[in-house]
DNA sequence: GCATGATAAATGAC
DNA sequence: GTCATTTATCATGC
């Protein structure tokens, strides 16, 4: 599904202008971040392991086995592609390190 | 047998290091010379990056805590802005 | 013992 | 959907 990804630019949230310190308020009320348990972590690497990107109607079976929001199961999957992402970037940039090393 | 124990290895956590007193000095005189919208795009991060010798992540990990630990001591002592705002000041005006 | 860098939930812009 | 963030938490340095 990720197949469309043209120029990217992702503006960030609340681009407040000049005015000074204003970066400071509050945006919204958030709610406190909670770790999840090691069983709900395992149980859903075990199924980004099968498909980065989760079902409907797999997202609510997670979301009901894992006692989670089915809104918590869609944002776990979105941070974890990014994560991955991540790292793929980083051994990328090792390699490369690497492949310039040897041919100096 | 998934993420076996990551707790143990890949992860970056366990082989942190403090970056170095020119980078810490970099990172600060920008942060404070850009107090009002200490957001730098992608180029003053690249380039910040370059000089400061880290990566690109790491300049946006440095930046997002700065800026919320920066916000929580908002009120209290933070010498540390009234230190790089004088030395602003004084490379201004000789 | 806190300071500090990196990661894990959660939000918002687009 | 991606992705730059905010925030709490983690793991380490000293």
């Amino acid at each position: 599904p990720p197949g469309s990804l043209g120029s990217m630019g992702v503006s960030v949230p609340c681009g407040t202008g000049g005015n000074p310190l204003e970066w400071t308020g509050q945006v919204t009320v958030r709610k406190k971040r909670k770790p999840y348990s090691k069983y709900q972590t395992l149980e859903l690497e075990k199924e980004f392991l099968f498909n980065a990107y989760v079902s409907k109607q797999k997202r609510w079976e997670l979301a009901r086995n894992l006692n989670l929001t089915e809104r918590q199961v869609k944002i776990w999957f979105q941070n974890r592609r990014m994560k991955n992402k991540k790292n793929s970037q980083r051994q990328a940039s090792q390699q490369q390190n690497n492949n310039n090393s040897n041919t100096n | 047998a998934v993420m076996i124990l990551r707790s143990r290895f890949l992860d970056a956590r366990r082989k942190r290091r403090n970056f170095s007193k020119q980078a810490s000095e970099i990172l600060n005189e920008y942060f404070y010379s850009h107090l009002s919208n200490p957001y730098p795009s992608e180029e003053a991060k690249e380039e910040l990056a370059r000089k400061c010798a880290i990566t690109v992540s790491q300049i946006c990990n440095w930046f997002g805590n700065k800026r919320i630990r920066y916000k929580k001591n908002i009120g209290k002592a933070q010498e540390e802005a009234n230190l790089y705002a004088a030395k602003k000041a004084a490379g201004a005006s000789p």
